[in-house]
DNA sequence: CCTACTACGCTTTTT
DNA sequence: GCGTAGTAGG
């Protein structure tokens, strides 16, 4: 026991000490509360006698849940079986695979990305005859997303709507949305909620059944929950009461996808014997970066009152850099950044953190120029690559046939001759039986109805069956191969070779990995179900490899999944992307009033907006553990034209004292001269072809032997940026190869092998 | 039915 | 300034 208690302060022996009852964590940012959680669920286990199976955690991203279960069974020094810690999405889609079918689904239900979505919206605004250009998808989507958060289900949004035109056009196409997702059994991120909810409220029994497992709650992010998910923890937690909750309302950043701060405050409403514990000592950052951040968020009204304090020492001032553009930015960050390393500083004790995904473009250029190894986290996401929904639109169809937007999308992929006409024939008559556009295409097909169209679509069909045999006893990696052998799709890709193709069969090949990875996972111990004990059987969904099992998975992880701190690289990440993690160094660009933050918040009627922007500032002041950075631009392009902007007004809410205003500063002299905007002469950069790297790919920066590089001294090759150059010298530096190239426009230059990426010509 | 060109719309943030 | 979606022409 005393174990667990030793390395915590009082406030956090307190939060570990109170395992019975309902207890509100008021977490501020670097207070340990990770540490907390950890240590009460250690304490309960050791000391209470509470049972593993017993406990449920509720993170916010998968990376959260499976580090929170590392360090668990660390501290343990044990395998963790039966408790479940994850999402919300994952624990309600494990708590749907057993009961959907008492909501209306199938339990092998698929779950549809944005993409999906928009395509099934923009089939009912044909339908319906609804213009597209004046009612986008987007907004329908977002309607209908909002109303699920506050769990209005469409006869409640219906009775709202009375009266006003819009609002009843989009009950409207709510209703038939909902109707097209039971048809082709899906559901939409949101539905993974309030259908677990409704299945709680129509069966008590099952209810009862879950309240009886789940005896001891927490919920980490607490901030950041909506109004579903807090009633969905609320059931799960009415009868035993044993619900922890920790959040931080200066950092809640997700209030635009419908995180409700005043779950917060009706947490004492709904359990008012909750018993509040505030963590104010952070143990993160230095004194001075604490000030920073202590002094933006004052700038806000609508707070619980808390004040940050440290032991920690004072530390360096925080720097401010205010250039003319991007480029000269981009160059400042690099040089403090070398600066860094110089120092003793790994690469990934750095970050770069800004508000749009877009203004990782000019920062990836520098990285490129720099040779300094970097990532980018987030951006495009892996699983939204053309190539990737296909492959797993195959998967899907081969799962669930009655997923129509899955079958649509490959049904003429690779090309076999069925266009839209075809299309639509089939569609049709699956509109005349009621039935799914699958089962249609193999009805008809039976009936021999489609004519000429018939003989390419009865291909089709063998195919799928052909596919669905095989799926029955291969694994799922053998299962791609034999989608990616059968459907010609592979061959397709092979034949054309180009870059473009090369990438694209890359990707695959890395999903045939994640797929291979699924695949071991239950022969490992820990996730099989071997050993489990009796009453935990009927709870057990996944015991092997499913192909249904790999969809979910794949569609349920989130861009900062892929993050791994421990590889060397310096991350590019947003700042939303950037919450629980922390750097030693940590850079935040384009400190703009417009930009960060940005015009639509500043123009906003309502000042909550403007909150939310200087909270995220807050989130991203508060992952520096050392230095803290801050750069702007001048200038900048939006949408292909020029703004000028202010220095943020968040910056000058620092107090003075504490920023060194670094322009002009003399030790960050590059040796270059400043660059304006490249010229169009100037050799556009490429910017890499997949700046989305999960974190399995180590190879990225490890080259094996020197035969692997697949070039030699006096070989010609070209470079991602300085062009076509000859190689002079290659010697084995630590862990990698430096290679000296002589360039034809750049002269020489001295790089690492496995991150320049030299081609061979 | 497929390919190539044009226009548009997009930039918040993500489970 | 870029990527996608829709249209027109072959």
């Amino acid at each position: 026991m005393s174990s667990i208690l030793d390395r915590l302060n009082d406030r956090q022996k307190e939060a570990v000490l109170k395992t019975e009852g309902p207890l509100l964590i008021l977490a501020g940012a670097g207070s340990g509360k990770t540490r907390v959680i950890t240590n009460r669920i250690a304490y309960m286990i050791q000391e209470k006698g509470v049972y593993p199976g017993q406990i449920l955690a509720i993170t916010f991203t998968n990376k959260a849940a499976s580090e929170m279960r590392e360090r668990q069974e660390k501290m343990l020094g044990m395998a963790l079986r039966g408790a479940w810690i994850c999402t919300f999405h994952s624990c309600c889609v494990r708590i749907l695979r057993m009961h959907a079918d008492k909501v209306g689904y199938n339990t092998n239900f698929t779950i549809y990305d944005a993409d999906d979505q928009k395509t099934v919206i923009k089939n009912i605004c044909k339908k319906f005859d609804i213009d597209t250009k004046q009612f986008k998808e987007k907004w329908f989507l977002g309607q209908i997303s909002s109303a699920k958060d506050e769990l209005i289900d469409v006869d409640q949004f219906e009775r709202n709507a009375s009266g006003d035109y819009y609002l009843e056009r989009v009950a409207k196409v709510y209703r038939e949305y909902q109707k097209e997702l039971i048809r082709n059994n899906a559901m939409d991120f949101d539905d993974l909620i309030v259908k677990t909810v409704e299945l709680f409220r129509k069966n008590p029994d099952v209810l009862a059944m879950f309240q009886e497992r789940f005896r001891y709650i927490s919920v980490d992010e607490y901030q950041d929950t909506n109004t579903a998910q807090f009633v969905f923890v609320g059931l799960l937690a009415k009868k035993y009461r044993n619900i922890c909750v920790v959040g931080d309302d200066d950092q809640s950043i997700y209030k635009f996808r419908g995180a409700n701060i005043e779950n917060i405050l009706n947490f004492e409403k709904v359990f008012p014997d909750a018993a509040v514990i505030r963590l104010e000592q952070n143990y993160r950052s230095t004194k001075t970066i604490l000030n920073a951040a202590n002094a933006v968020i004052s700038n806000n009204t609508n707070r619980k009152a808390k004040t940050l304090w440290t032991d920690a020492e004072e530390g360096e001032k925080v720097r401010l850099f205010y250039v003319e553009n991007p480029y000269m930015e981009a160059d400042r960050v690099i040089a403090v950044i070398r600066k860094y390393l110089h120092d003793g500083y790994p690469l990934n004790s750095c970050a770069c953190l800004y508000r749009t995904n877009a203004q990782s473009r000019a920062l990836e250029e520098a990285f490129i120029r720099a040779n300094i190894p970097y990532k980018i986290v987030g951006g495009v996401n892996f699983y939204q690559r053309k190539e990737i929904k296909d492959i797993l639109a195959y998967l899907k169809t081969i799962d669930n046939g009655s997923d129509d937007v899955a079958v649509k999308r490959i049904i003429n992929v690779p090309k076999r001759g069925i266009g839209a006409s075809s299309v639509n024939l089939v569609q049709h008559f699956a509109d005349e039986r009621g039935i799914s556009f699958y089962s249609a295409l193999d009805t008809g097909l039976t009936e021999g109805i489609f004519g000429k169209a018939g003989e390419k679509l009865r291909s089709f069909r063998d195919l799928i069956e052909e596919l669905r045999r095989d799926a029955e006893e291969s694994s799922v990696k053998a299962l791609i191969e034999q989608v990616l052998d059968k459907s010609g799709y592979m061959m397709e890709l092979q034949a054309e070779q180009t870059v473009e193709a090369q990438t694209r069969i890359e990707n695959i090949e890395e999903l045939v990995n994640k797929a291979a990875a699924y695949d071991d996972s239950f022969q490992e111990p820990g996730r099989s179900a071997d050993g489990e004990e009796p009453q935990d059987e009927f709870l057990m969904v996944q015991d092997h490899a499913t192909l249904s099992g790999f969809l979910e998975e794949v569609s349920l992880i989130a861009d900062i999944d892929s993050w791994d701190g421990a590889e060397d690289y310096v991350s590019l990440i947003t700042i939303h992307s950037a919450k629980g993690l922390e750097f030693d160094n940590v850079f935040l660009c384009g400190m703009e009033d417009g930009l960060f933050p940005m015009n639509a918040a500043i123009c906003s009627d309502d000042p909550g907006d403007l909150e939310e922007e200087r909270r995220l500032a807050y989130v991203g002041i508060t992952r520096a553990k050392k230095h803290l950075v801050l750069t702007a631009s001048k200038t900048r392009m939006v949408r292909g034209e020029t703004m000028v902007s202010a220095l943020s007004r968040f910056v000058r809410e620092i107090p003075p004292m504490i920023l060194e205003n670094d322009r002009d500063n003399l030790y960050i002299k590059t040796g270059s001269a400043d660059r304006e905007a490249p010229s169009k002469s100037a050799s556009k950069v490429k910017l890499s072809d997949k700046p989305y790297l999960f974190a399995s790919e180590k190879k990225q920066f490890e080259v094996k032997n020197q035969a692997g590089l697949g070039y030699g001294v006096g070989d010609r090759v070209s470079h991602i940026k300085f062009g076509e150059g000859i190689v002079t010298a290659i010697d084995a530096g630590g862990k990698d190869f430096e290679v000296t190239v002589d360039f034809e426009d750049f002269g020489v230059k001295k790089m690492f092998a496995s991150f320049a990426k030299l081609e061979k010509l």
